[in-house]
DNA sequence: GCTATATATATCGTTCCGATATATCGAGCC
DNA sequence: GGCTCGATATATCGGAACGATATATATAGC
């Protein structure tokens, strides 16, 4: 996950670990902090891994700047982790940070994932209204209330999602040429 | 947090560890998953602490069984850790996990919790008000709908709280006698 | 007696997090 | 020049969480 982050803040700008950092609150703000204790571990495995590179390395001590970019391998990674076809649903965040980047997608991955989103929403949905009308008796008023507003949130959520997928659509079809080109070649610039 | 939510679950009654998952994922559902890899080394933290501890012991091999009981001092740090001083807030289950046992709580304390709730909630809508005037032109599309988004969300909570915060009033207002005896006795079947 | 499934505990490796230590740099001030 | 202050920048520690997996027993259905 910070993983997706770090690469997709890179492919931006390279910079190094203090600036990804105030990027990634002014992106993910109240939402999601993510702390140096997590950044920098993860930009050394990211660096081992060969997912990114220092541009200029501190000499020795002193002038100690580590300026990372991402790799063609590191594009690679983050391509494999935005499509994220695991139990991704679970982390609240993961949808977020995947939203961030969308614009990095193809239409039909974009699509692809708010479908996805949609769809395990639903069967959130659906699991509490289950436990809704199952223990109606046997919890106590405040569990209840949570349960109800919680239900609220993610129908809530889920007209988000549609209107997103909507709208998606709609763009797609707006301009719709184009069709081969794009889809084969990848980015180019 | 899973501390709270394991000694608060042992407070109704004791039970061992595989049931402890059980009733955390009857409790707060859909919203927080505990995996055994978390909860085992918290009950184990736990009793080592003193807070818990084993009714029927496993003998030998076979017949494993590890009821749990909260002890006097687990009954205290439940009732420290429900107070929540920190930075609580950061963490979305804490609120859930401490409304789940807002009935072992005074009143005052109930409000109390709720009142900082919508503190936090309040900051971090100026918060994301701040961040959408300001940043309007540059960041794309999505993460504007995202930032939209989660201020409808949050803008929803706080009433959802202020609901809370007003039931809880009256309630309090309703039946302003009973002094001691409720908080004494505590749940019965 | 066989085979699932539910009950129950334990542990491994990886990641995450908060706190903290440390060093450099530029700006403002006297 | 010398001083401090706040922003920039990196590193690391201990503890905690997570997902996966291994293992064993008990129960139920056939």
């Amino acid at each position: 996950m910070l993983e997706l982050a770090i690469l997709g803040l890179l492919k931006e700008s390279s910079m190094h670990g203090y600036q990804l950092k105030k990027r990634l609150s002014e992106t993910l703000g109240p939402f999601w902090q993510v702390s140096y204790g997590s950044l920098y571990p993860a930009l050394k495995r990211l660096q081992r891994d060969g997912s990114v590179e220092v541009v200029f390395p501190r000499e020795d001590v002193g002038r100690r700047k580590n300026v990372y970019r991402v790799t063609e391998s590191g594009e690679r990674l983050f391509s494999e982790l935005v499509e994220a076809s695991g139990h991704e649903n679970q982390d609240e965040n993961g949808f977020r940070v995947r939203l961030a980047f969308f614009r990095y997608l193809k239409p039909e991955t974009r699509i692809g994932l708010l479908e996805r989103r949609k769809a395990y929403l639903l069967n959130r949905l659906a699991d509490i209204k289950t436990r809704l009308t199952s223990y109606r008796e046997r919890v106590d008023t405040y569990t209840l209330s949570l349960m109800r507003h919680g239900m609220d949130s993610t129908e809530h959520d889920i007209q988000w999602l549609e209107n997103m997928i909507r709208s998606e659509r709609q763009a797609a079809r707006r301009k719709p040429k184009r069709r081969t080109a794009v889809s084969k070649e990848g980015g180019h610039t």
